[in-house]
DNA sequence: ATTGAATGATCCATATATAGTCCATATGGT
DNA sequence: ACCATATGGACTATATATGGATCATTCAAT
């Protein structure tokens, strides 16, 4: 990050994943797990588990679905082989399209 | 970050992850978006989104969140007012339940 | 009411994610 | 086949997210 940057997020997914950190919370009380012990489980601090339960927007991607998995919040809703056979076929899908974007508008022939 | 972390991750979220940058790629190709286009249009550098698209778990969820959404690629199947309305919810919702989470086993008083 | 534990907030040091650049390769259109 | 360009990987510098510690506050159980 050379230059410094601010983001701008939209207001979906400012909420999406403030609506994330709201649902690990409640599950985590439903567990009756203190924040040491998620972080504890997920590999992760406890501040580092703060700010995902706020909703921050900058954490890790990895760290957030840990945590949601571990306290049984959903992503997606498809269990696990779902989930691999999914991606397998989404593969599988992508070897067989075209692989470059390609914006070159033809050059129109005019030389004549 | 003091001590250097190597996280594990779970393969459900592995695939998740991945299958999310799939997603996102094929969505691109559909629209016929550069990498450096929806890089753009994002906030983003084409790097970080090559590593979205590959399914990288440490990039930041906001970032992600953003190219998804870009692309159309849905997160959770619930339109903008309906996430704001659910998360309203979810929000007043968790004011009513308890906000610490004891675990201290009551002392069981055997003092005779 | 008391009290100990859980949480919120701040600060610092450092590991690292990111932006930016460059170059090599692959690819689709001609 | 040719060619223009999109993509994939490096690499570097830097902004920053994270871990860890500390302190204040708030709550729940007694």
């Amino acid at each position: 990050m050379p230059k410094s940057i601010t983001r701008t997020y939209s207001r979906y997914n400012r909420d999406a994943v403030a609506l994330l950190g709201l649902l690990i919370r409640e599950a985590r009380n439903e567990r009756k797990l203190t924040a040491q012990e998620l972080a504890d489980r997920a590999g992760i601090s406890r501040g580092l588990l703060q700010r995902i339960e706020k909703g921050n927007l900058k954490c890790e991607i990895g760290a957030v679905f840990e945590v949601a998995t571990i306290v049984g919040v959903k992503l997606f809703d498809v269990n696990e082989s779902a989930m691999t056979k999914y991606l397998h076929q989404t593969k599988e899908k992508l070897t067989l399209l075209p692989k470059y974007v390609r914006k070159k508008t033809k050059t129109v022939r005019d030389d004549f």
